[in-house]
DNA sequence: TAGAGCCTGGACAACGTTGTCAGATGCGGG
DNA sequence: CCCGCATCTGACAACGTTGTCCAGGCTCTA
């Protein structure tokens, strides 16, 4: 009775541990533990009484306690920038089946691109003793990741580079894949073309805004200032921005959109005015086939980043890894039509 | 010397502890407890010396061996079907919003639809002392979870409800919403009315297709088994089943399509297609309003689900819930253009 | 100035598991 | 018949933290 009551005030409800199964089956605590995770010599006999003590109480071995002992939580941390952007949807279940197939659970939390919030994230992860961190990163400096890594949590950053340390990272070539589709642009026939993009302290916008600048360079078109909108994320100011370039004193005849939000409200409002415009965007958005016209865009594969750099990660944690290393993935222009219009001049 | 050597053989790397914390410091180790927990009790000049410590060390609490004397994890488990999905992935969000305000983290994990898949991950979570689950299920059998709930993790199922067990569920009010997009079309002069959905042993699937024969019912049309395509799922198979209703011997004028990737097929079918074919879809997507015609939906809404359950849930945990209910949540009908054709007969 | 009461700090056990090591048992061979 | 060896089993410490409890020093009052 006693027994019983101290049972049910435990915090875990009363959930049986290794100590309830031994008693019941009448053998010692480590045979339990050794039944439990499949260890050699333990008598069929033994096992059978230790099996049946387990199904009758329902015990299921706590891990909190297994992690504590053994150091590895089999567990890895997954921080990026918005769960509900579908660019991070294929990218988290990449990194969740290659963590799956190393027995790893996948913790995974948004930063809504604030430093302090992935801080707080990343450092509440550590205390989980993650055994390692995808992270794509909000911030721009990194250092109060250096005791982690010192102290072995494996680290590689997604989509961005790390700031202020040396980690791997996995990352499109937003640069090369940005001036290539400007240069589809301009091979049919544009000069005056815009760029609406995000806050170029977020790398990946730095660098398409590098690749729009060096494709009109190479094409010895000066851009004007007017046909630059940066820092631009929501809807309504990137529509904004959007009318004020396509209707200025030197309108543009085409836009190059910096991410696939980006791109989903320039189709919206070009799809207002009559007049076509053409449009490049980065990043593919569903359906983009299925409009008139089909938006040409430069396809990044965001399945393809989390997988490898999950890979990586876990090459890291075999310890085959010894230098941060930069990986850089293609991205591929994919011609529907949108990027093709010749300007309306 | 040897101190470090053994300091470095340490399963995580070689991080400092209390312990190491209060030899630094010169106080006792509970001292550094109440330090890092912000405990009353430790004098300015005290806590100072300690916090000193704690920097210079880089030491971080192990959340593990807190779990562990604390019984709580502060983490709850998603397990959905698949996280790349559109539709999971603001649900994935409202879950990890609501439980970052109860300063809990979220682990997730995808079942891809597989029953099995789904058991083993919801008993991974439980092995690592999840306080709560939010379960999208894939199978219809959850008398698994029976002991587990006993032993007090708090559980809420989402979209489906459990299988064989008495559990909080939050669902939208797919019957309903069905229903009132078949009575649509019907409304709009439609009488032969084709529905493609997913496997019938899907509770949500089965819904819909309830609610699609209720609407017919009710209009008192008999409904032709070709009209009528279940269970079909990836894309090859949807475009064959929209494309033998839409040119068998008696062919629909209308579809009614069962889910958002299905939708994305009927679309693309009927986009072939030169003859215009009535669309209503079960679930909005992305850029809907952007086609020639725009396509009418059952929208429902995907983080007011999460969110709802996560609240659920964490009402569950402080005590306040007692029985299970079922939760409806209702859906709304967006008329975009594709729905309001008349039959093209 | 002694005693009561408060505040600070630390020793110790406990959480549930696993690794180590030694004891018990059984069996075969000398 | 006993010894040695192999096999199986269990006692115990340890993982890093938090809760309990007590000691010592201080202040305040009578």
């Amino acid at each position: 009775m006693a027994e019983t009551a101290r049972r049910s005030e435990n915090r875990y409800g009363n959930r049986p541990t290794m100590k309830d199964v031994a008693a019941r089956a009448g053998v010692g605590l480590k045979t339990v533990s050794r039944v439990v995770n499949g260890e050699p010599g333990v008598t069929p006999d033994t096992e059978r009484r230790v099996q049946e003590a387990i199904d009758a109480l329902g015990f299921r071995r706590n891990d909190s306690a297994r992690v504590l002992r053994k150091g590895r939580t089999a567990s890895i941390g997954l921080v990026l920038e918005d769960l509900a952007d579908p660019f991070y949807g294929p990218l988290s279940r990449a990194v969740e089946e290659v963590a799956r197939a190393h027995g790893a659970l996948l913790i995974n939390g948004s930063s809504a691109e604030d430093p302090d919030r992935e801080q707080e994230l990343v450092l509440a992860l550590c205390a989980r003793r993650v055994d390692g961190l995808v992270i794509i990163p909000a911030g721009d400096d990194h250092r109060y990741l250096e005791p982690e890594i010192k102290a072995g949590v494996a680290t590689v950053f997604v989509d961005r580079p790390a700031g202020q340390i040396d980690a791997d990272v996995v990352l499109s070539d937003s640069f090369g894949g940005a001036r290539d589709g400007v240069a589809h642009l301009i091979a049919h026939g544009h000069r005056r073309i815009g760029f609406i993009g995000d806050m170029p302290r977020i790398h990946t916008a730095a660098e398409r805004l590098r690749g729009y600048r060096a494709a009109m360079e190479d094409a010895g078109i000066p851009v004007e200032d007017d046909w630059m909108s940066l820092g631009v994320t929501d809807p309504q100011r990137v529509r904004k921005a959007a009318e004020d370039m396509l209707s200025g004193p030197s309108p543009v005849t085409a836009v190059f959109a910096g991410n696939n939000r980006v791109t989903v409200t320039v189709v919206r409002v070009i799809a207002e005015r009559g007049r076509p415009v053409a449009l490049v965007g980065f990043d593919d958005i569903e359906l983009a086939d299925l409009l008139e016209p089909g938006v040409t865009v430069v396809a990044q594969d965001a399945a393809t980043l989390g997988r490898t750099a999950a890979e990586r990660l876990f090459r890291q944690l075999e310890g085959t890894l010894i230098t941060p290393e930069r990986i850089e993935l293609p991205t591929r222009l994919i011609t529907r039509g949108s990027g093709e219009l010749p300007p309306a001049d």
